[in-house]
DNA sequence: TCCGGGTGGTTCATTTTTGAAACACGGTGT
DNA sequence: ACACCGTGTTTCAAAAATGAACCACCCGGA
C-alpha cells in the first residue's frame, strides 16, 4: 500500500463531496453539514483539482454526479460508515461513562479523607479507573500529563480550568507529651519543623507570625511525609493543614493557638476535557464530597 | 445515520493518528506522511481534543496507544483502505487514458481540417469521449465550462495555460465566376461581405489596408457560416483564414492579392488540468497534428 | 411584467493552519 | 565532561481557509 497515494486526496473533503452529490446544490449541500457554500464550493475545487477531473456536472438542473464521481461515491459513503461507527466507539466510551481519569495530587494529600472519597467513587464507577500519581511537581495539564490534578495553592496561573473546592486552615501539630511542655509563653523553648527555610536560621517570617514565635526553627524536611511522621515522633511541633494533622491519631493540635488560614485546595483540569462526562462526573462528585465535609479543611475558629 | 456524529472529527487527522501509531514519534509519523512534525503534533492534539479523550500515552519509550486508540485504530485503517482503493480508482482512470474531454471551439473551425484531426484522436484512442461544444462565446475555463478551449485570438488575457499552435494567414475568397470580374485595379466595382462593421459604412480601416481598397464593404454577417456560403454563392468577396476558404470546394483566392497575417490558433486549458493524462494526451497530439501541416495555415506567400 | 426566492460566484477581512527556526531535554558515545 | 543526535515544544511569519456581505442570474408565481 503505497501512502502517497490515498494521501493525495484531504479525507475530508469526502464530507463536502457527498453533501453535494445528495443535496444536488451548493447551497443545499452546505446547509447539510453546516458550512458556508462558499466554503463547500471551494473544497470541491480543490478536491477536483486534486483529481484531475470533474466530479461533478454543473447544468441548470444543479450538480450532477460525473461518471467518477459515481465511482467514487460507494468508497466515500464506505468511509462515512466507517467514521460513524468509530463515533460510536467514541460518545460511547464518553457517555457510559467509563475509560481511565489520569489524576494527579501531592503526597500530603495521600493523608486526607480525600483517599476515601477516591475509593468511593471508583466503587460507584466501576467502569472508570483511577490512574494516581502522586508528585509535589505541578503537572502540565497543557502537555496532557494528566487530566484532573488537585493542587493545593494560593492561586493557580497555568491555562486551565480551575475550581476552588475549599481554603484550608493550618494549625501547629504535637504529640501528647509534647504538648505537656507547652506554656502559654509564646513558644519559649519549644522546637518547630521546617519546610526549605534556610539552613542555620533559627526563625523565619511565618514563625514570627505565629502563635509561637518564641519557639525555634530547629529542623527541616523537604517532603510533608517526613514532616508528619517526625512530629509524631515527638521532635517538635510541625505546621500541618488541619485536614491532615487532624486526622493523625497520633497528633494533637498544640495548645494556646488558634488556627490559622492557609492554601487553598484546587482541582484543575484542561478545558479540552471539561465537557467529558467522566471527567465531570469526577469533578463534581468530588467537588461535593468536599463541601459536605467542608469544616474538615476550614476549621472552626481559624482567624486571620 | 447521524452526520453530525461522523462529522464532528475531521476525517483527514486519521492520517496522523495512523502515522503516530504506526512510528511511535511525533517526528518519525511526520517523516512518515511528509509534513513538518509540529503539523502532526497539533493535529493530534485537535484530534484528541474533540474526541475528548486522549489517544496517547506519552512515555519514554514514545507515544503509546490507549485503549481508545487501540479501539479506534481498526476504523481509520479501513477508512485508509476505501481511500487507497478509491485512489487508484482515480489514478487507473487517469493513467490509461480515458474519460471525456470537454472542448469548446468557435463555429469557423468546424470547417476545417481540425475536424479531421479530433476524428483521429478519438479512433486512437476509444476509451476517451470528447464532448464538443461550438460557440463562438469565450468558454471561461475557470467555471469549468470546458476542459480545453480551441479560439483564434490575437492574445489571450484570461488566467489560463495558453499554447499558440499556429498564426494563420487569411485572404479574399470568392466564386470561379466572381473571380472573372476582377481586374488589378485595387478592387474597383467589387463587393466584400463584412462582418459586424457598423452599418452605412462602406468602407473601413481593414479595407483600406487590404489588397482591394476600393472594393464596397456592401454586406454583413454576424456568422462565419454565412460568410462562407454567402461567398460561395456569389455576393461578393470574403476575407478568411485561408485554413478555412482553401478547403471549400466553392471557392478561390480572388486573383491580384497576397495572404496577409491574421490572428493566432489558441490551445487553451485550465491550469488545474494540465497534468491529466489525457488532457496532456490530446492536447500534444493536437499540437502536433497543427505543426505538422502548419503551412496550411499559414500559407505561402503572406506579407505583412 | 415584476417580484421574491433560490442558485452559484466574487470580494474582502478575519481566522486558522502550516512550516521553519530555535530551544530544551534526555540518552549515548568518546 | 562534553558533543552529538533524536525527541517534543515554543514562537513567529507566511500561506491557506473560512465566513459574511454582496452580486448576478434564473425560475416560478402573482
Amino acid at each position: 500500500m503505497n501512502l502517497q497515494e490515498s494521501h493525495s486526496l484531504n479525507w475530508d473533503d469526502l464530507k463536502y463531496f457527498l453533501a453535494v452529490a445528495r443535496s444536488g446544490t451548493l447551497r443545499g449541500g452546505a446547509d447539510r453539514i453546516q458550512v458556508n457554500h462558499t466554503t463547500l464550493a471551494r473544497r470541491l475545487a480543490v478536491m477536483e483539482e486534486n483529481v484531475g477531473s470533474r466530479l461533478f456536472d454543473r447544468s441548470k438542473a444543479g450538480l450532477v454526479l460525473t461518471q467518477l464521481g459515481e465511482d467514487l461515491m460507494p468508497y466515500a459513503e464506505r468511509v462515512e460508515e466507517e467514521m460513524t461507527a468509530a463515533s460510536r466507539i467514541i460518545v460511547g466510551r464518553d457517555a457510559l461513562p467509563s475509560g481511565t481519569i489520569y489524576l494527579t495530587l501531592p503526597h500530603g494529600l495521600a493523608m486526607t479523607s480525600l483517599m476515601d472519597d477516591l475509593a468511593l467513587f471508583a466503587e460507584q464507577y466501576p467502569d472508570i479507573s483511577l490512574n494516581m500519581r502522586f508528585s509535589n511537581e505541578v503537572a502540565d495539564l497543557t502537555r496532557r500529563e494528566a487530566d484532573v490534578s488537585l493542587r493545593i495553592a494560593d492561586e493557580v496561573t497555568q491555562d486551565v480550568v480551575g475550581r476552588r473546592l475549599v481554603q484550608l486552615s493550618q494549625a501547629a501539630y504535637c504529640t501528647k507529651d509534647y504538648a505537656q511542655r507547652i506554656r502559654d509563653n509564646g513558644g519559649e523553648g519549644l522546637s518547630l519543623i521546617g519546610w526549605h527555610e534556610p539552613e542555620g536560621d533559627t526563625t523565619a517570617k511565618w514563625v514570627q507570625e505565629s502563635c509561637y514565635p518564641k519557639a525555634l526553627l530547629r529542623h527541616r524536611v523537604s517532603d510533608i511525609v517526613p514532616l508528619i511522621t517526625l512530629a509524631a515522633s515527638g521532635l517538635g511541633m510541625a505546621y500541618l493543614a488541619c485536614c491532615l494533622g487532624d486526622r493523625h491519631p497520633g497528633l494533637i493540635r498544640a495548645p494556646f493557638q488558634k488556627p490559622k488560614p492557609y492554601r487553598s485546595l484546587w482541582l484543575l483540569l484542561h478545558k479540552d476535557l471539561r465537557n467529558t462526562a467522566r471527567v465531570r462526573l469526577f469533578v463534581d462528585f468530588l467537588a461535593g464530597r468536599v463541601q459536605s465535609r467542608r469544616n474538615e479543611f476550614w476549621v472552626a475558629g481559624t482567624t486571620g
